[in-house]
RNA sequence: GGCUCCGUAGCUUAAUGGAUAGAGCAUCUGACUACGGAUCAGAAGGUUAGAGGUUCGAGUCCUCUCGGAGUCACCA
């Protein structure tokens, strides 16, 4: 892009020798020129008519002339309503495709030494993972790619809340209800078994509360704290935990089980290797069928009790303060936030605690000066507070925190809910996905011609791709409305219509092999056709858009960008020949053209961690 | 109620303060005896929730109103 830049140097130069002002280069804007219009890039004169004291389309020509003498590559220039467009010179294309086309590494920046921690996924273990989970893999796996493109080392962590009341409600129901079953003697995704129980639990307990609630002692309480006008049924809705953790058999054999784990009880943490066992290796297979992985993980059994000596730090560093029962605290008010505990009067820790401790731990771990959270933006309030926290303690990383906070994934029916079984499971989500493609292929009859290994491959490929991108073209923050039809769409602003323009060009590249076509002659070529052009300067355009992306944490704008330009090679493709064009150069620079735009295209999607097929 | 985020075509969405708000889906009409039709072209569809303001220029920035979501636990 360093041509774009000596155009806003220049554009400065000129200012200030025709005007007597000065602008910083970098504050002059470049854009590409719309296509209705002659030229590749426009110069936004608009800022500098003031300076001269003249009307817009004097100054663009002023300009214009000045970029024209001072800027080898520029062939011409015109003036429309105040734009200065400008026409690159054809042998600044040529060498730029020459340069460029073959090279793996266009648009990604050399390696700047700096590591950043993305952590990501984050699960609990009572239950297999599902859409919300496949956002959340999907947006941190393909920040890492984009901040590893952008020249750091990333260090792919992952916490799992492998602890707590509800791994514990698995464990129980399948202690009483399970029958020494397993997932091998019961068929079943050895994650889904794990969850089935936990479901199994919220139901025997559902149940025990509807009992419960006919009793003489449940009326009496009805009774007597009802506010007045609460009907039953909602005063028990709203008791259920008070009922949870007073009177429930099932919750007291539940906080009796927690409280043997924290014990260290052998039998009971026999059971739960055992059934977190079964768990992650439920997860493993849908990382692997999502193609994700972790370069390190976190267990929350070992990190939750970490925090409590930064707690004891901060009250001497002043930034937290005690209560007269024991508890820690520290006051946001100044900020706008409110008052947080930070430990409880028994000294025991709370979510932030724990989160405090893990943020030190890692840096030590790692040194990275760099975290990024993938957490839902339903979070938001405990990162403020969290980041502001660790400000205050002066960390040494506390500048380089960022949680990417995503919407929740809502259906078209609402958000998602356990209890309504409106929950999309991610297994089934990628079965189906991969049904949808092979269903599509064989209408198209194309699935014949390949091995049955061959077909698993490409369709999970096509599948992935379409559920992927799906995902990830929408902007992180925003809310996300997953309708599944659309999702498995393979046509239009899809995945699938990328991987094809993909295959378009692997076509071609096959034939070059075969027929030995000669590449290098394509320097003679002058007439470049303006879908040409679009796709010369989309191909330019693709080390900032990557280093926006990264500078964003956004893959949404890998994802458009690759759209686009795959867009512009289908017009290409459609409007002109590439095999039978006009003359040998026109063909030998078309098919050097294609190909960086296969080569771009496979490295902005591998972005977004979707593969191309060879073919489809 | 406080704080945060969001509101763009029937639906899903794009647009570092810059040209006539750009796509896809759905609807309608067309296009291969040429490199793969999972493609291409065209039609129709918009007061960018509303009202003020800043600016040469506002979907974008500021203020207010309306509508929606999240959060405001000694749960994680």
């Amino acid at each position: 892009m360093q041509l774009i830049e000596s155009i806003q140097s220049q554009v400065s130069k000129a200012v200030e020798a025709l005007y007597q002002s000065t602008v910083p280069s970098e504050s002059v804007l470049v854009n590409t020129t719309p296509p209705e219009f002659a030229g590749q890039y426009s110069v936004v004169v608009f800022p500098f008519v003031k300076l001269a004291g003249k009307a817009p389309d004097a100054v663009a020509n002023e300009i214009g002339a000045h970029l024209l003498a001072q800027v080898s590559e520029i062939n011409a220039f015109n003036v429309v309503k105040g734009f200065l467009n400008l026409e690159i010179d054809s042998a600044y294309w040529h060498a730029f495709l020459q340069k460029n086309v073959g090279n793996a590494h266009y648009g990604r920046q050399p390696n700047r030494r700096e590591k950043v921690m993305v952590e990501y996924s984050s699960p609990n273990t009572n239950k297999p993972l599902h859409l919300g989970h496949i956002r959340n893999i999907l947006l941190g796996w393909s920040c890492s790619q984009i901040l590893e493109a952008a020249g750091y080392d990333v260090v792919k962590v992952q916490v799992i809340n492998d602890r707590g009341v509800a791994i514990c409600k698995s464990m129980l129901s399948w202690l009483k209800f399970g029958n020494g079953a397993t997932p091998e003697s019961a068929g079943i995704k050895s994650d889904h078994f794990v969850g089935d129980y936990y479901v199994l639990f919220e139901q025997k307990s559902k149940a025990e509360y509807e009992a419960w609630q006919q009793t003489a002692a449940a009326q009496a309480i009805f009774a007597e704290k009802h506010k007045s006008g609460q009907s039953e049924k909602e005063f028990f809705k709203d008791y259920k935990n008070k009922w949870f953790n007073d009177h429930s058999t099932l919750g007291a054999e539940v906080r009796d089980m927690l409280l043997r784990w924290e014990a260290h009880d052998p039998d009971t943490l026999d059971l739960w290797r055992r059934m977190n066992g079964w768990v992650y290796q439920g997860f493993d297979q849908t990382y692997a069928d999502l193609g994700v992985t972790f370069d390190k993980l976190y267990f929350e059994s070992d990190t939750y009790l970490l925090g409590k000596d930064i707690v004891e730090e901060g009250l001497a560093k002043g930034v937290f303060y005690r209560q007269d029962d024991g508890s820690v605290w520290v006051d946001l008010t100044d900020v706008g936030q409110d008052q947080k505990v930070v430990l409880r009067a028994d000294g025991t820790s709370v979510y932030i605690t724990q989160d405090l401790g893990t943020a030190r731990m890692r840096y030590e771990d790692f040194g990275a000066k760099r975290m990024v959270y993938v957490v839902a933006d339903e979070q938001n309030y405990h990162f403020t507070v969290l980041f502001e926290v660790l400000k205050r303690l002066q960390e040494p990383y506390a500048d380089g925190l960022y949680h990417l906070a995503y919407g929740l994934v809502e259906l078209p029916t609402g958000r998602m809910k356990t209890r309504e079984g409106t929950v999309v499971d991610a297994d089934d989500l990628i079965a189906e996905v991969k049904r949808i493609a092979r269903e599509q292929a064989a209408e198209r009859g194309e699935i014949d011609a390949f091995t049955p290994e061959e077909q698993e491959q490409m369709l999970h490929t096509i599948g992935m791709g379409a559920l992927k991108f799906f995902i990830l073209k929408v902007h992180p923050k925003r809310k996300m409305i997953f309708n599944p039809e659309e999702s498995v769409d393979l046509q239009g602003q899809t995945g699938p219509y990328i991987q094809y323009s993909y295959v378009r060009i692997n076509g071609l590249m096959k034939r070059v092999q075969k027929e030995g076509v000669d590449l290098t002659i394509s320097t003679q070529y002058s007439d470049i056709q303006p879908q040409e052009h679009e796709l010369l300067v989309a191909l330019h355009e693709f080390p900032t858009v990557l280093q926006n992306a990264a500078r964003e944490y956004d893959p949404s704008l890998i994802a458009n960008y690759c759209y686009n330009l795959a867009k512009s090679y289908h017009r290409f493709w459609h409007d002109l020949s590439v095999f039978n064009a006009h003359s040998p150069e026109a063909k030998a620079f078309r098919l050097q053209l294609s190909k960086g735009v296969g080569e771009v295209l496979k490295s902005g999607m591998g972005l977004l961690g979707i593969d191309m097929p060879e073919r489809m």
